[in-house]
DNA sequence: CCTTGCAAAGAACATCTGTTCTATTTTGAA
DNA sequence: TTCAAAATAGAACAGATGTTCTTTGCAAGG
């Protein structure tokens, strides 16, 4: 099997790499072994060329003056969020409200960069148990990123209570003048309208991650 | 009168501004003239003890090998991967030559903690296009983590390039006797079946994260 | 076929940069 | 004060590292 990735991406790869490893940026000759690359020159090559797209920044005549500007790892956060239950059809949605959330304990968490949760309040994660979802193509052991809202814009994916049915389950949520519409993700699936009254949002979906072995 | 702050806290205020400044660590002699200092052996001296107090990491005959140990740890288990191409129907699978470069590779990186990707190497991640994955319960939009491999175990998700329908899919590959059986993960759906030698192998999937507004 | 331009190899070069050595000054305790 | 340790100066050295130049291979276009 041949090299799969270009000489430059590799060339980005391989910085982002060795500043997150070092905490200083690659020589030249580093890039050369590192990517295998045949000679400085052609490394020199193709820095300039990433130079000249954008993707770093040269320093001329100083030594490791690679400066990566995509990114900035130092800006990169963790977060820790509690999967603080599971959702699914038939049970209740167990949402924290802000008066609880502090005393709310939960064995799992979910380690989330920054970039996903974008300095949003009030974000928790849920298990998916069963199949009910399917239709807005989340499976049985997905986790979903929660934020706690009472009301959600037209189109977005939220958690709903279905108070009747005594069902939980994730739409997006279309408010239209009787009623509420329901509309699952896949768009092979038909929408389904129901009462406001028997409506109890619980928390708008923020994204979905799905872990296989 | 005496100078505030000491030498050393200087020292490291002025690494530590630099590195945000350029995007790479400075020399002894960036330091000497940056902190007042009037001579590298100075300099070399102070750095010295706060490598010996932890405040640093040198890395001996190597220029500008000055590692700010202070704020590196949250670094450590973040793992920047690379959004290569996109996958899509009908579409080869982003192997990427000089001309998707331009178009997609961007410098767009996921970044995902480690729990994620457990010491795995090749890893790389896709952007779905289109909704013909839905069957795998992937949705147009949705980033794939995916891992090279040539071979997968039965069961396993994987990105399969169908070779006379010229068709990238994502599905669940079980080899049987005579045929290879392509399961979509969504339960409701029906396997498809495919002779051997139209399937081609291009990695595995490990985890899928869908990102809503 | 020839030309042109991109990409690559390899080597030589200039200088950037860490290290080291010795001498000198300052500090702090006895 | 006196002396030893710590800190500072300055310079020279050696190796690390970016740059440049020439040559070569290859593919596209005329």
């Amino acid at each position: 099997m041949k090299t799969v990735l270009s000489k430059q991406q590799c060339i980005i790869n391989f910085i982002r790499q060795f500043l997150v490893d070092s905490g200083y940026p690659p020589t030249i000759r580093d890039i050369v072994s590192g990517c295998g690359i045949s000679s400085t020159s052609v490394a020199d090559y193709n820095l300039n060329i990433l130079e000249k797209k954008g993707y770093i920044r040269r320093h001329r005549e100083i030594s490791r003056g690679i400066e990566l500007l995509s990114h900035n790892p130092d800006l990169a956060n963790l977060n820790q969020i509690p999967i603080i239950g599971q959702i699914a059809a038939g049970e209740p949605i167990p949402v924290p409200t802000p008066d609880t959330w502090d005393s709310t304990i939960s064995a799992e968490t979910l380690e989330v960069s920054e970039g996903l949760i974008q300095n949003r309040e009030g974000i928790y994660a849920l298990k998916v148990k069963g199949l009910s979802m399917v239709d807005a193509l989340i499976n049985d052991g997905d986790i979903v990123l929660m934020q706690y809202v009472n009301v959600v814009d037209n189109g977005e994916m939220a958690a709903i209570w279905l108070k009747a049915e005594r069902e939980a389950t994730l739409k997006k949520v279309y408010i239209e003048p009787d009623y509420i519409r329901l509309q699952p993700a896949n768009s092979q699936m038909q929408p389904i309208y129901v009462d406001p009254e028997n409506v109890e949002i619980q928390g708008k979906v923020i994204a979905v991650i799905r872990q296989l072995t």
